[in-house]
DNA sequence: GACCCGTGGAA
DNA sequence: TTTCCAAGGGT
Protein backbone atom coordinates (compact mmCIF):
# COMPACT_ATOMS: atom_id res chain seq x y z
CA UNK A 1 0.00 0.00 0.00
CA UNK A 2 1.10 3.48 -0.82
CA UNK A 3 1.32 6.25 1.36
CA UNK A 4 1.46 10.07 0.53
CA UNK A 5 3.40 12.49 2.53
CA UNK A 6 1.98 15.81 3.41
CA UNK A 7 2.92 17.62 0.06
CA UNK A 8 1.30 14.85 -2.08
CA UNK A 9 -1.47 14.86 -0.45
CA UNK A 10 -2.05 18.58 -0.75
CA UNK A 11 -1.23 18.51 -4.32
CA UNK A 12 -3.20 15.36 -5.02
CA UNK A 13 -6.25 17.73 -3.46
CA UNK A 14 -5.72 20.56 -5.34
CA UNK A 15 -5.22 18.58 -8.56
CA UNK A 16 -9.04 16.37 -7.98
CA UNK A 17 -10.48 19.45 -7.21
CA UNK A 18 -9.39 21.63 -10.40
CA UNK A 19 -10.44 19.02 -12.32
CA UNK A 20 -13.69 18.58 -10.29
CA UNK A 21 -14.57 22.77 -11.16
CA UNK A 22 -13.98 22.49 -14.54
CA UNK A 23 -15.24 18.54 -15.32
CA UNK A 24 -17.40 17.82 -12.50
CA UNK A 25 -21.23 16.47 -12.70
CA UNK A 26 -22.52 20.00 -11.29
CA UNK A 27 -25.78 19.12 -14.14
CA UNK A 28 -27.15 16.66 -11.38
CA UNK A 29 -29.96 17.44 -10.14
CA UNK A 30 -29.33 16.83 -6.43
CA UNK A 31 -26.12 19.26 -6.60
CA UNK A 32 -27.99 22.31 -7.48
CA UNK A 33 -28.04 23.07 -3.39
CA UNK A 34 -26.71 21.49 -0.28
CA UNK A 35 -29.98 21.85 0.93
CA UNK A 36 -29.85 18.26 3.47
CA UNK A 37 -33.02 17.00 2.39
CA UNK A 38 -32.04 16.88 -1.07
CA UNK A 39 -28.55 15.28 -0.14
CA UNK A 40 -30.43 12.88 2.05
CA UNK A 41 -32.88 11.74 -0.74
CA UNK A 42 -30.63 11.14 -3.34
CA UNK A 43 -28.06 9.71 -1.08
CA UNK A 44 -31.08 6.66 -0.44
CA UNK A 45 -31.82 6.82 -4.20
CA UNK A 46 -28.41 6.63 -5.35
CA UNK A 47 -27.82 3.23 -2.99
CA UNK A 48 -27.28 0.62 -4.96
CA UNK A 49 -28.55 2.22 -8.01
CA UNK A 50 -27.29 4.21 -11.49
CA UNK A 51 -27.45 7.94 -11.09
CA UNK A 52 -29.84 7.80 -14.76
CA UNK A 53 -31.96 5.75 -13.29
CA UNK A 54 -32.68 8.04 -9.80
CA UNK A 55 -33.00 11.30 -11.85
CA UNK A 56 -36.75 10.89 -12.77
CA UNK A 57 -37.22 9.75 -9.25
CA UNK A 58 -35.58 12.48 -7.88
CA UNK A 59 -37.31 14.92 -10.12
CA UNK A 60 -40.61 14.07 -9.32
CA UNK A 61 -40.01 12.83 -5.49
CA UNK A 62 -39.42 16.71 -4.76
CA UNK A 63 -41.48 18.00 -6.93
CA UNK A 64 -43.99 15.98 -5.11
CA UNK A 65 -42.51 16.17 -1.92
CA UNK A 66 -40.01 19.68 -1.89
CA UNK A 67 -39.55 19.78 2.04
CA UNK A 68 -38.81 16.92 4.98
CA UNK A 69 -42.07 18.48 6.90
CA UNK A 70 -43.78 17.20 3.66
CA UNK A 71 -42.52 13.70 3.56
CA UNK A 72 -43.15 13.19 6.91
CA UNK A 73 -46.37 14.05 6.78
CA UNK A 74 -46.68 12.52 3.74
CA UNK A 75 -49.06 8.70 3.99
CA UNK A 76 -46.83 5.69 3.23
CA UNK A 77 -48.76 4.73 0.45
CA UNK A 78 -48.00 8.12 -1.48
CA UNK A 79 -44.17 7.57 -0.51
CA UNK A 80 -43.86 4.19 -2.16
CA UNK A 81 -45.77 4.95 -5.67
CA UNK A 82 -43.26 7.31 -5.77
CA UNK A 83 -40.67 4.89 -5.25
CA UNK A 84 -42.12 2.16 -7.45
CA UNK A 85 -39.86 0.72 -9.92
CA UNK A 86 -36.77 1.91 -7.93
CA UNK A 87 -36.35 -1.11 -5.83
CA UNK A 88 -34.94 -1.71 -2.08
CA UNK A 89 -38.45 -0.46 -0.63
CA UNK A 90 -37.32 -0.70 2.79
CA UNK A 91 -35.13 2.41 1.86
CA UNK A 92 -38.23 4.41 1.40
CA UNK A 93 -39.55 3.18 4.35
CA UNK A 94 -36.49 4.37 6.31
CA UNK A 95 -36.70 7.74 4.43
CA UNK A 96 -40.15 8.34 5.31
CA UNK A 97 -39.61 7.56 8.86
CA UNK A 98 -35.88 9.38 9.04
CA UNK A 99 -38.37 12.19 7.80
CA UNK A 100 -40.45 12.22 10.69
CA UNK A 101 -37.37 12.02 13.12
CA UNK A 102 -35.88 15.12 11.94
CA UNK A 103 -39.49 17.29 10.92
CA UNK A 104 -41.57 15.76 14.46
CA UNK A 105 -38.93 14.74 17.04
CA UNK A 106 -36.10 17.13 16.39
CA UNK A 107 -38.30 19.73 15.12
CA UNK A 108 -36.60 20.25 12.00
CA UNK A 109 -33.30 20.67 13.43
CA UNK A 110 -31.26 18.36 11.42
CA UNK A 111 -28.03 15.90 12.70
CA UNK A 112 -25.07 17.76 11.46
CA UNK A 113 -22.75 16.08 13.00
CA UNK A 114 -21.47 12.28 11.44
CA UNK A 115 -22.38 10.53 14.56
CA UNK A 116 -25.87 12.09 14.85
CA UNK A 117 -26.74 11.35 11.21
CA UNK A 118 -25.77 7.48 12.11
CA UNK A 119 -29.04 7.48 14.13
CA UNK A 120 -31.11 8.13 10.89
CA UNK A 121 -33.32 5.02 9.88
CA UNK A 122 -31.53 3.95 6.47
CA UNK A 123 -28.33 6.18 7.10
CA UNK A 124 -25.07 4.15 7.00
CA UNK A 125 -21.85 5.02 7.04
CA UNK A 126 -21.67 5.74 3.77
CA UNK A 127 -24.24 7.89 3.45
CA UNK A 128 -24.12 9.67 6.92
CA UNK A 129 -20.67 10.81 5.40
CA UNK A 130 -21.99 12.21 2.36
CA UNK A 131 -25.01 13.96 3.98
CA UNK A 132 -22.24 15.45 6.77
CA UNK A 133 -19.86 16.19 4.31
CA UNK A 134 -22.09 17.94 1.15
CA UNK A 135 -24.45 19.62 3.46
CA UNK A 136 -22.87 20.26 6.72
CA UNK A 137 -18.80 20.88 5.54
CA UNK A 138 -17.75 17.72 8.16
CA UNK A 139 -14.51 16.67 7.28
CA UNK A 140 -15.02 12.82 6.88
CA UNK A 141 -14.54 10.37 3.73
CA UNK A 142 -17.47 9.13 2.05
CA UNK A 143 -16.91 5.47 1.17
CA UNK A 144 -18.81 3.92 -1.62
CA UNK A 145 -17.40 1.58 -4.08
CA UNK A 146 -16.44 4.80 -6.26
CA UNK A 147 -14.32 5.23 -3.65
CA UNK A 148 -13.20 2.09 -2.60
CA UNK A 149 -12.32 1.73 -6.32
CA UNK A 150 -10.59 4.64 -7.17
CA UNK A 151 -8.31 4.80 -3.81
CA UNK A 152 -7.41 0.98 -4.10
CA UNK A 153 -6.12 1.51 -7.71
CA UNK A 154 -4.45 5.03 -6.62
CA UNK A 155 -2.77 3.18 -2.96
CA UNK A 156 -2.62 -0.20 -4.01
CA UNK A 157 -4.46 -1.24 -1.47
CA UNK A 158 -4.87 -5.06 -2.01
CA UNK A 159 -7.59 -5.90 0.79
CA UNK A 160 -10.96 -7.37 -0.34
CA UNK A 161 -13.57 -4.65 -0.87
CA UNK A 162 -16.39 -7.06 -0.72
CA UNK A 163 -15.64 -7.59 3.49
CA UNK A 164 -16.64 -5.32 5.96
CA UNK A 165 -13.69 -4.74 7.84
CA UNK A 166 -11.68 -3.41 4.80
CA UNK A 167 -14.07 -0.33 5.17
CA UNK A 168 -11.66 0.76 8.19
CA UNK A 169 -8.70 -0.03 6.26
CA UNK A 170 -9.92 2.33 3.66
CA UNK A 171 -10.58 4.70 6.20
CA UNK A 172 -7.51 5.02 8.12
CA UNK A 173 -5.52 5.49 4.72
CA UNK A 174 -8.20 8.01 3.33
CA UNK A 175 -9.26 9.88 6.01
CA UNK A 176 -6.10 12.52 6.50
CA UNK A 177 -6.58 12.98 2.44
CA UNK A 178 -9.98 14.36 2.50
CA UNK A 179 -9.92 18.29 1.87
CA UNK A 180 -10.51 19.85 4.93
CA UNK A 181 -11.71 22.84 2.86
CA UNK A 182 -14.03 21.47 0.81
CA UNK A 183 -14.97 17.90 1.84
CA UNK A 184 -18.47 17.70 0.46
CA UNK A 185 -16.96 18.38 -2.78
CA UNK A 186 -13.97 16.04 -2.46
CA UNK A 187 -15.99 13.15 -2.35
CA UNK A 188 -18.16 13.98 -5.25
CA UNK A 189 -15.07 14.32 -7.13
CA UNK A 190 -14.22 10.78 -5.97
CA UNK A 191 -17.14 9.82 -7.30
CA UNK A 192 -17.58 11.64 -10.74
CA UNK A 193 -13.76 10.44 -10.99
CA UNK A 194 -14.96 6.67 -9.91
CA UNK A 195 -18.04 6.91 -12.74
CA UNK A 196 -15.57 8.09 -15.57
CA UNK A 197 -11.42 7.79 -15.92
CA UNK A 198 -11.70 5.17 -13.23
CA UNK A 199 -14.82 3.21 -13.78
CA UNK A 200 -15.07 -0.04 -13.39
CA UNK A 201 -14.86 -1.72 -16.55
CA UNK A 202 -13.06 0.24 -19.21
CA UNK A 203 -11.40 2.69 -17.62
CA UNK A 204 -9.67 5.56 -19.24
CA UNK A 205 -6.67 5.51 -17.09
CA UNK A 206 -4.66 7.35 -19.64
CA UNK A 207 -6.52 10.74 -19.49
CA UNK A 208 -7.56 10.88 -15.70
CA UNK A 209 -6.77 14.18 -13.72
CA UNK A 210 -5.08 12.18 -11.12
CA UNK A 211 -2.93 10.14 -13.59
CA UNK A 212 0.64 10.66 -11.95
CA UNK A 213 -0.98 9.62 -8.28
CA UNK A 214 -2.07 6.07 -9.42
CA UNK A 215 0.37 3.74 -8.20
CA UNK A 216 -1.10 0.30 -9.82
CA UNK A 217 -1.56 1.80 -12.98
CA UNK A 218 2.52 3.23 -12.38
CA UNK A 219 3.74 -0.23 -11.48
CA UNK A 220 1.15 -2.02 -14.29
CA UNK A 221 -1.15 -4.18 -12.13
CA UNK A 222 -4.43 -1.47 -11.97
CA UNK A 223 -6.62 -4.20 -14.00
CA UNK A 224 -5.99 -6.08 -10.24
CA UNK A 225 -7.87 -3.44 -8.65
CA UNK A 226 -9.61 -3.48 -6.55
CA UNK A 227 -9.76 -6.80 -4.84
CA UNK A 228 -13.35 -8.00 -4.69
CA UNK A 229 -14.62 -11.72 -4.02
CA UNK A 230 -17.57 -12.58 -6.24
CA UNK A 231 -21.30 -12.55 -4.78
CA UNK A 232 -23.36 -15.49 -4.92
CA UNK A 233 -25.66 -16.72 -8.27
CA UNK A 234 -29.57 -16.22 -7.46
CA UNK A 235 -31.10 -19.63 -6.32
CA UNK A 236 -34.64 -20.92 -8.77
CA UNK A 237 -38.06 -20.61 -7.00
CA UNK A 238 -40.92 -21.42 -8.88
CA UNK A 239 -44.44 -20.44 -8.35
CA UNK A 240 -48.09 -20.48 -9.47
CA UNK A 241 -49.87 -17.27 -9.62
CA UNK A 242 -53.53 -18.02 -9.08
CA UNK A 243 -55.71 -15.62 -11.06
CA UNK A 244 -59.14 -15.19 -9.96
CA UNK A 245 -61.73 -12.57 -11.08
CA UNK A 246 -64.86 -11.54 -9.57
CA UNK A 247 -68.15 -11.03 -10.76
CA UNK A 248 -66.98 -7.32 -11.66
CA UNK A 249 -63.96 -8.38 -13.04
CA UNK A 250 -61.72 -7.42 -9.95
CA UNK A 251 -58.42 -9.29 -9.46
CA UNK A 252 -57.89 -10.73 -6.48
CA UNK A 253 -54.75 -9.70 -4.98
CA UNK A 254 -52.73 -11.17 -1.90
CA UNK A 255 -50.80 -8.73 0.76
CA UNK A 256 -47.22 -10.27 1.00
CA UNK A 257 -45.77 -10.94 4.94
CA UNK A 258 -44.66 -7.89 6.43
CA UNK A 259 -40.66 -8.63 6.46
CA UNK A 260 -38.62 -10.14 4.02
CA UNK A 261 -38.43 -9.64 0.12
CA UNK A 262 -41.25 -7.26 -1.35
CA UNK A 263 -42.94 -7.01 2.14
CA UNK A 264 -46.24 -5.62 2.50
CA UNK A 265 -46.47 -5.53 -0.98
CA UNK A 266 -49.64 -6.68 -2.68
CA UNK A 267 -49.06 -9.19 -5.68
CA UNK A 268 -51.31 -12.16 -6.91
CA UNK A 269 -51.35 -14.99 -4.64
CA UNK A 270 -48.17 -17.03 -4.99
CA UNK A 271 -47.77 -20.53 -4.48
CA UNK A 272 -44.73 -22.33 -4.43
CA UNK A 273 -44.46 -25.57 -6.99
CA UNK A 274 -41.82 -28.08 -7.13
CA UNK A 275 -42.37 -28.05 -11.13
CA UNK A 276 -45.36 -27.35 -13.53
CA UNK A 277 -46.89 -30.87 -13.03
CA UNK A 278 -48.55 -29.39 -10.28
CA UNK A 279 -50.31 -26.29 -11.48
CA UNK A 280 -54.07 -26.52 -9.96
CA UNK A 281 -55.64 -24.43 -12.66
CA UNK A 282 -55.93 -23.19 -16.00
CA UNK A 283 -51.88 -22.79 -17.06
CA UNK A 284 -52.28 -19.37 -18.92
CA UNK A 285 -49.14 -19.04 -20.73
CA UNK A 286 -46.58 -21.37 -22.52
CA UNK A 287 -43.78 -19.99 -20.86
CA UNK A 288 -42.66 -18.82 -17.22
CA UNK A 289 -42.66 -15.20 -16.21
CA UNK A 290 -39.19 -14.52 -15.00
CA UNK A 291 -37.96 -12.13 -12.89
CA UNK A 292 -34.44 -11.82 -11.08
CA UNK A 293 -34.04 -10.59 -7.85
CA UNK A 294 -30.56 -9.73 -5.97
CA UNK A 295 -30.32 -13.40 -4.68
CA UNK A 296 -33.65 -15.39 -6.38
CA UNK A 297 -34.62 -16.16 -9.37
CA UNK A 298 -38.47 -16.08 -9.49
CA UNK A 299 -40.06 -18.37 -12.09
CA UNK A 300 -43.57 -17.30 -11.93
CA UNK A 301 -46.96 -19.69 -13.67
CA UNK A 302 -50.36 -17.66 -13.84
CA UNK A 303 -53.37 -20.16 -13.70
CA UNK A 304 -56.24 -19.59 -13.81
CA UNK A 305 -58.64 -20.28 -10.77
CA UNK A 306 -62.51 -20.31 -10.17
CA UNK A 307 -63.32 -17.42 -7.62
CA UNK A 308 -64.53 -19.49 -4.42
CA UNK A 309 -66.35 -16.25 -2.87
CA UNK A 310 -63.90 -16.76 0.08
CA UNK A 311 -60.75 -14.63 0.82
CA UNK A 312 -58.52 -14.86 3.36
CA UNK A 313 -57.33 -11.95 5.88
CA UNK A 314 -54.92 -10.87 3.74
CA UNK A 315 -56.56 -10.96 0.19
CA UNK A 316 -58.64 -8.28 -1.32
CA UNK A 317 -60.10 -7.48 -4.70
CA UNK A 318 -59.03 -4.62 -6.58
CA UNK A 319 -60.24 -2.87 -9.94
CA UNK A 320 -58.53 -1.81 -12.76
CA UNK A 321 -58.22 1.81 -11.03
CA UNK A 322 -57.59 0.66 -7.82
CA UNK A 323 -54.49 -1.66 -9.17
CA UNK A 324 -53.28 1.99 -10.92
CA UNK A 325 -53.32 3.47 -7.72
CA UNK A 326 -51.18 1.07 -5.93
CA UNK A 327 -47.34 1.06 -5.36
CA UNK A 328 -46.48 -2.46 -6.99
CA UNK A 329 -43.64 -4.23 -7.72
CA UNK A 330 -41.81 -4.82 -10.69
CA UNK A 331 -42.66 -8.57 -10.71
CA UNK A 332 -46.54 -7.62 -10.30
CA UNK A 333 -46.45 -5.58 -13.25
CA UNK A 334 -44.87 -7.91 -15.02
CA UNK A 335 -47.51 -10.48 -14.57
CA UNK A 336 -50.13 -8.15 -15.27
CA UNK A 337 -48.66 -7.47 -18.56
CA UNK A 338 -48.91 -11.22 -19.72
CA UNK A 339 -52.27 -11.51 -18.06
CA UNK A 340 -53.03 -8.66 -20.86
CA UNK A 341 -51.44 -10.24 -23.79
CA UNK A 342 -52.75 -13.65 -23.29
C1' DG B 1 -19.64 -11.94 9.38
C1' DA B 2 -23.16 -13.77 6.50
C1' DC B 3 -27.24 -13.11 4.55
C1' DC B 4 -31.14 -10.48 3.03
C1' DC B 5 -33.08 -6.80 0.19
C1' DG B 6 -34.89 -4.80 -6.41
C1' DT B 7 -34.03 -3.23 -10.67
C1' DG B 8 -32.20 -2.35 -15.31
C1' DG B 9 -28.17 -1.75 -18.19
C1' DA B 10 -24.01 -3.52 -20.19
C1' DA B 11 -20.92 -6.98 -21.98
C1' DT C 1 -28.24 -16.27 -22.11
C1' DT C 2 -25.63 -15.49 -18.29
C1' DT C 3 -23.11 -12.70 -15.38
C1' DC C 4 -21.91 -8.69 -13.15
C1' DC C 5 -22.95 -4.87 -10.97
C1' DA C 6 -24.49 0.67 -9.40
C1' DA C 7 -23.49 6.74 -4.69
C1' DG C 8 -25.37 0.43 0.92
C1' DG C 9 -28.08 -0.60 5.05
C1' DG C 10 -30.47 -3.74 8.24
C1' DT C 11 -30.47 -7.83 10.88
Amino acid sequence: MEKWDQQTIENFRKDLLHWYDKEGRNHLPWRKNTDPYRVLVSELMLQQTRVDTVITYFNRFMTALPTVQDLAKAPEEQVLKLWEGLGYYSRARNLHRAAKVVAFDLKGAWPKSYEDLLTLPGVGPYTAAAVASIAFHQVVPAIDGNFFRVFSRLLKIDDDIAKPKTRRVFYEAVAPIVDPKRPGDFNQAIMDLGTSYMKTTDPDTLHSPVLTYNAAYRDGVEDQYPVKTKKKKPILQRYQALVRYNEEGDLLYEKRPQTGLLADFWTLPLRPIASIEELEGVQLTVKPITHVFSHRKWEIWPVQVEDTGKLADNQRFFSADEQAALALPKVQHKILQELKES
